[in-house]
DNA sequence: AACAAAACTAAGACGCGTTTTATTTTTCTT
DNA sequence: AAGAAAAATAAAACGCGTCTTAGTTTTGTT
């Protein structure tokens, strides 16, 4: 019942269908209002008065995304702390499979200032990463003394903070990976067992000799800042 | 010698203190190049023929306070290790005395698409960093097996990020320090000698205990997203 | 003093995200 | 079937960063 439900939906739907497709042309790093209002089939104010933002629009895309993550990470046989690493490869692997469209997602949600916006976002994801670190000193591989929130906190912002630098096409791909490995191995090497510790020292070691040198500040990069200076 | 480079370099210095007086005065959230314009006195076209981009012209305002900066941490009677945590404090209180000044140059600074003017931003700070890096490992106080510039680069993605969150207020500036301080803290204790680095957990864990419940995620966060779902 | 070159100006245009207006269409109620 | 209520529309506008154009001023050279 309600053709009025009905309709709304179908525009909603319409709207994002029509968003996802022009996140994945990526056409000049994004989309226009205007020229997704004209594929969805739409006057330009109907997404406004359907989602609010662009970035809530991106933000309804991308949510289906969030699903096909946790289940690509239950399908993977790694168990214990390698789960943590597994969360970056996961990713990696998902981004890959369609780049322009999640740079389009990573860089709207970092524009984003609207608090709740951010919170619907953040929150499964930093959820994912607490319930491991939870289990994780449930089996004592990680010390009781670490505080859940904290700790998955500071993940989820070192391995956001190389997503973003993916999506700005400052590093490639594999390189996230390795910073962010190189970073969680460092952060766990820090608060896991004894019988973990010296395992993940030698992961951050060994994934350290692959990291390239750091791209935006390679001699490249450094004259041309020093034209800058003028 | 030369009044076409005196009129240019007067040019320029009007429009840069122009701009940082409306950096300062941070009314609704920035500030617009015409208002710039008309402040420096000089055409809308002027800034842009001078400095390129609005980011360049908030880049060579922010210049100057990275000489501040260093020489308040010269200033500080910590020494080794403890010099990592001092950068974090530093900044904090810099930041403190003009937040809206900072406010906006970080924000305009990670909005910048220009990797010339992002190298030239991220060089002197990353290279403060991985020298604090380099003498630890000098010293012994870091094992030698690090990288100096990965480890920096670690560290300097990490306080970036909370400074952006701090930008956003999403955090206030206590905060900020004390997530950066955790960060640095378990980064450090994984490649810290035995005997700094039970030092460095406790450290880790007493700041930990002052860490508010992380705000974005907190119930109020939960029950926005949740209208937002529909 | 005259002239070419360079720099600055005013003014407006562009496309963007977003909002507003007035109008038309669709839906629900009676 | 008629009328009230709600929603979607077209069209224009807003302010923004940025760029362009064409005219004017300032500068260095002769």
């Amino acid at each position: 019942m309600g053709k009025r439900e009905d309709n709304r939906e179908d525009r909603r739907q319409r709207i994002v269908a029509a968003a996802r497709e022009l996140m994945q042309r990526r056409a000049s790093a994004g989309f226009s209002m205007r020229a997704l209002a004209e594929l969805a089939g739409v006057s330009s104010a109907t997404p406004y008065a359907l989602f609010g933002s662009k970035q809530a629009i991106i933000a309804a895309v991308m949510d289906t995304d969030f699903d096909e993550f946790a289940h690509a990470l239950k399908r993977t046989p790694a168990e214990g702390l390698d789960l943590f690493f597994q969360v970056i490869e996961v990713s990696q692997a998902l981004f890959e499979r369609n780049p322009g469209y999640f740079r389009t997602g990573a860089q709207a949600l970092q524009a984003t200032a609207d608090k709740a916006l951010a919170a619907h976002f953040g929150l499964p994801r930093h959820g994912l990463l607490r319930d491991l670190v939870r289990e994780s000193i449930q089996r004592g591989d990680i010390s009781h003394r670490v505080d859940a929130d904290s700790l998955a906190l500071h993940l989820g912002q070192q391995f956001y903070g190389w997503i973003q630098a993916w999506a700005r096409e400052d590093i490639t791909a594999t390189e996230m990976t390795a910073r962010a490995t190189y970073g969680f191995a460092l952060t766990l090497a820090a608060v896991a067992s004894d019988e973990h510790r010296e395992r993940l020292s030698d992961l951050a070691f060994t994934t350290q000799q692959t990291l390239p040198e750091a791209a935006a500040f390679s001699a490249r990069g450094e004259s041309q800042a020093k034209e800058m200076t003028v």
